[in-house]
DNA sequence: ATCCCTTTGTGAACCGATGCACAAAGTAAC
DNA sequence: GTTACTTTGTGCATCGGTTCACAAAGGGAT
């Protein structure tokens, strides 16, 4: 005899964590609409993913449901919440105040839930000093110094593509060991830092490749009327 | 002398189209460096995947490449080019000109190499009228009329996730079949349109799983008692 | 307590992607 | 032409992830 809910298995697929945010965006919603339970169906169905696969994948953090009746909503939150590491505060600095930075440090989904803009750094004499979202721009001399001091464990890289990869290794060198990269290069990191990669340029040339063949394959390239 | 190289395989593996755009990327630096012929070992490197993997997802396209040689940059680019559909213009409409949307707008890798950002929309009559990166911002009335006069085929969203929905229903209507989504919410969409989704704050999440990890070791696993 | 109904959790088949390892195909030198 | 060397293209084993389908587990009614 085991013992239930237990988080047991501490090796959960990657697949499953790249969609634990997806679950708990859609409990978020039910929870503020008031329901109180939910189907691995329903819920499903909110995520957008079937819902055997959404029991397998809940089924890595432990037995939380209950048969017949399907899943507490709060408590579902707490746990996945947890499982991802969300119950605590996380300090992200931005490297790079362009306009993609400056769209990072306003975007909302950043400060909600665990996250925390900490610090916006900046080559550009011309914007540092600026106040953006509420914070000061920082010179990126003080790259290193700022981490330390503030306690930054994520780093967004939303530099040119050129500066990224300097940025990358400094900040490697005073501990990050996680890192958004939104600059268009394959940046090179030891195996022990994870890189997560937003590539806007790419999801495009995908789209292209697919409308492309809706369109009528290679075949019929030209004609646009 | 067989006509060699044909692109005999129509079917291309998803994960194989999804890093293309990475060889592409990697092949245009090499061309401008001047380099002639690439080895998949090299190309691989720069690409950051292996080598055997670049070779077989190269295959999918045709046999282009010379044993004992390696493959010709210029050659390889255009044949790339070609399957991705950029040899071809793609008019691109921007949907939502908030701080995201702007840095869309002016982000240069847009309007590089077959993209072309050739509407903005928006639904606050504050900044309708207004000039973004050289262009003119309309009202989500005119969304279907500017669609179709400017040709438009890929829709990027970058509203706030209550419009998201809305905005896209409305370009499916008149023929949108693809669409680059950045607002926080699982589309519905018919199973002939496809949708790529970017997500910053499931990113973040998915890291500070990640960061978690690392950061208690193995053992933090509170053990289960 | 028993029966019926609902929904979970998971074994097992399946499917696509990865990576090894090597034969095939080319170049270069003599 | 022959030999030595390089690098591609791919067969095959493997792996991780998805989906099906169902037994097990719970609730509720009688």
């Amino acid at each position: 005899m085991k013992s239930p809910s237990q988080p047991r298995d501490r090796g959960i697929p990657e697949a499953t964590v790249a969609r634990l945010p997806l679950y708990l965006r859609a409990l978020h919603g039910m929870a503020e609409r008031g329901v109180a339970t939910v189907s691995s169906e329903d819920l499903a169905v909110a995520a957008g993913v079937n819902s055997a696969k959404l029991r397998k994948d809940l089924s890595h953090l432990g037995s939380y449901g209950t048969r017949g009746v399907g899943y507490e909503v709060e408590y579902l939150v707490y746990q996945i919440s947890r499982e991802l590491g969300l119950t605590q505060d996380w300090a992200v600095a931005i490297v790079g105040v362009g306009n993609l930075g400056r769209a990072l440090a306003n975007y909302g989904g950043f400060a909600s839930r665990g996250f925390r803009v900490a610090a916006l750094l900046d080559a550009d004499p011309e914007v540092v000093g600026d106040t953006i979202a509420g914070l000061n721009v920082e010179h990126i001399d003080e790259l290193e110094a700022v981490i330390k001091r503030r306690g930054v464990s994520i780093v967004v890289l939303a530099t040119p593509a050129e500066a990224a990869q300097e940025v990358c290794d400094r900040v490697i060198a005073v501990g990050v060991t996680s890192i958004l990269n939104f600059a268009p290069v394959v940046l090179s990191v030891p195996d022990s830092v994870d890189v997560r990669k937003v590539d806007l340029s790419i999801e495009l040339q995908i789209l292209a490749f697919h409308e492309q063949r809706k369109a009528g394959g290679p075949l019929m390239a030209v004609d646009s009327q």
